[in-house]
DNA sequence: AAGTGTGAAAAGTTTCACAGCG
DNA sequence: CGCTGTGAAACTTTTCACACTT
């Protein structure tokens, strides 16, 4: 069996055929192995793997050293076929007959999501929402570490006891600029989003993860992934009948 | 024009001509005015359709009384031409060469989305995230009303200084049953979170919002929207490079 | 002229079903 | 035999493009 090399430098392992599925210039990147085939992955099955990497944590802890399809996507809440499907976008992991090796396929699916891991979150504003999530383990738990908050006023943020140091709003760009900071998570009010948006942009963030109910105007290259509490609810209330 | 009738019990304009949409018998619903038309609307337009709402609003406010299409769309995000598509599956609303009456349009949303947005939401699980959570004034302002949570340990919720009751969890079924809840929004460790939505089920909740992360296995009936925050961040990490 | 409403095409995603390997 | 890997089919959602209405 071809294995993918499974590295820090994570490529996705060629299929020996032809794929039916289209080929992709995929996520732009200047630094690959020149013309690597790039598979084109669907959004939905990124989020599905950062699932089956969870599920898999807890198999390698009990000790369980392989893992069929079916059980593991029912663990996940998915068919087996696609979660069979999902993985074979990055090379062939599994043993015919036997299943998937529970660790190899966990640091797979670390590789892939995890390259930037370890780079370091801010959180801007550190009011009632803000300063739960800095509570949050949850981020912790998944490799995450917000490293700084930001705040229009870091004593009243400060007075909530926090572990994390908490700055003035007006040292945002030093310390994103210091620190190559690449990841923001954006709790500030609606009114003043963009605004702090378009702060961050200019300092080079690549990716934000966006509280405010708000739709954020960025640059194509700025991933903005929203999570809209409202909204969820709004949503669930409509299939409620 | 034909108008579809808007009112509390709102129902989907008719086409004039055969749609091309495949019809379904849609979201199940024992009340309906017998063999009613249901046409199937993609999941993800409920959601376009809140953020409308919330843009609507905005025009509301300043008193405008038409938008086009691509001008809503502009704010919302979203494409012009998906904008109008989503709307069209609840009728035609608009006036050609014109564009949307923005309080009207407004109205038909509220709608389609508000029918249940009276009803009584729960929290359980108020502890670091569910507290915030009580005090994040967005659901009120999209129209809900957290009226009561739960928790193991009530006392130390309440220390927390909220305006909601908090009640002792083994009150759950007493209050829920009592009142007839039937959205909640679950905040409690993973390790409890399929327990206690089990007993959310058998007492009849039909929606549940959960931060928990763990996937929920709940019958069919019930609907559950997940809210999962270290994924979120896991996600943008991912096309963050 | 401006802008909706909507078939039809395109794109994206999931599911099926089975060949083939261990 | 059991289970993966994967084309192909089915299904869903988005985008296009233009007829049509005001």
């Amino acid at each position: 069996m071809q294995t993918a090399p499974i590295a820090p430098g994570f490529t996705p392992g060629r299929r020996r055929e032809a794929p039916g599925q289209r080929l992709t210039p995929g996520i732009p990147g200047p630094l690959l192995p020149p013309p690597v085939e790039r598979i084109d992955i669907p959004k939905k099955a990124i989020y599905r793997l950062s699932i089956y990497h969870r599920c898999l944590k807890r198999l390698v802890e009990n000790g369980q050293e392989t893992v069929s399809s079916s059980s593991l996507a029912k663990a996940a809440g998915v068919k087996s076929s696609q979660l069979r499907k999902d993985l074979a976008y990055f090379g062939q992991f599994g043993t015919r007959g036997l299943g998937y090796p529970v660790e190899t396929l966990a640091t797979m699916i670390r590789d892939v999501l995890g390259r930037q891991r370890l780079q370091p979150v801010v959180l801007v504003g550190a009011g009632n929402l803000g300063a739960a999530l800095l509570r949050y383990q949850g981020f912790q738990k998944e490799g995450f570490e917000v490293v700084a908050a930001f705040d229009a006023d870091p004593e009243a943020a400060r007075a909530r006891g926090l572990e994390v140091p908490v700055y003035h709003e007006s040292e945002l760009e030093n310390h994103v600029r210091k620190d190559g900071v690449r990841l923001v998570i954006l709790c500030v009010p609606g009114a003043v989003a963009q605004t702090v948006a378009n702060r961050l942009v200019a300092c080079g963030v690549a990716g934000i993860l966006n509280f405010s109910p708000v739709v954020l105007e960025v640059p194509d290259a700025v991933q903005v992934n929203n999570v809209d509490l409202a909204l969820e609810l709004e949503h669930l209330s409509f299939f409620v009948r």
